[in-house]
DNA sequence: CGACTACATTCCGGCTACGGAATACAGATC
DNA sequence: GATCTGTATTCCGTAGCCGGAATGTAGTCG
């Protein structure tokens, strides 16, 4: 991967604000979007760029889809440098913080069902 | 200056690659120009496009005009973390690597009139 | 099977970036 | 003033990104 590709999926915000939640750990789909509270396609477009570039890995449990970025040891080194970079970076911004900590709120279940009618057969995401 | 702003700026090669040459010192557009070997209109539309953004500055020198970094200490600190980062990574990259060395072979005055005739009223540049 | 959930893709429109040719401008020299 | 040199800007065309609405798909549940 070029370095000029890094920086071209980090220009966008919405990715920078993905990528940065990921630097957490994974995370499926719908935490994703709620902690951004962006629209389901816009979330879902820029994690495909991202995933197209490979930058984050997608896997499936369920219904739901499970993106992380790849385990540090495969990391190329820009794109650890650039990560650590950016992780630096964001210590200030209100934004990034925002989404923290929405999604610490977020429940451990994914889905209303998950929660309402769940814990038996129905379980939620395991991110 | 948002970060995402920063990433934008660097996610065009012939940015990334004038800005490595700046991180060595000033330099004016017809040094860059050689160094990277690309048409004129297009070195200066990049670095327009740097200046109108604050990663450099501009300052100009009778005929020539000499870029720059902004000093160190003036630098907000994500584009100081940035900048180092970009130095770090394009270590292994072998375009930034030929810039370098084209720059060094470069003489240190800047127009073939400055070298012919000058040396007493028609001086170069002075980076 | 049908219905539902989580996610992806397609199809637009608008905007911006990028590159090159030509032109404009500023300062120096004559 | 005329001219040259170094640099910037304008005027194109093209291409890619970004966003949203609608639609498609994979997997689950009953």
């Amino acid at each position: 991967m070029k370095l000029v590709e890094i920086y071209q999926c980090l220009c966008d915000e919405t990715r920078l604000r993905l990528l940065h939640l990921l630097l957490r750990g994974p995370l499926c789909v719908c935490h994703l979007q709620s902690a951004l509270g962006e629209p389901q396609v816009k979330i879902s477009k820029h994690l495909g760029y991202l995933k197209a570039r490979g930058l984050v890995t997608a896997q499936r449990q369920g219904n739901w889809v499970i993106y992380a970025l790849p385990p540090e040891a495969e990391r190329a080194p820009e794109v650890a440098a650039n990560l650590a970079c950016l992780q630096d970076c964001v210590a200030g911004s209100v934004v990034f913080k925002r989404d923290l900590a929405k999604l610490a709120k977020e429940d451990l279940e994914c889905s209303p069902l998950g929660r309402v009618r769940g814990a038996i057969k129905k379980r939620g995401c395991s991110c």
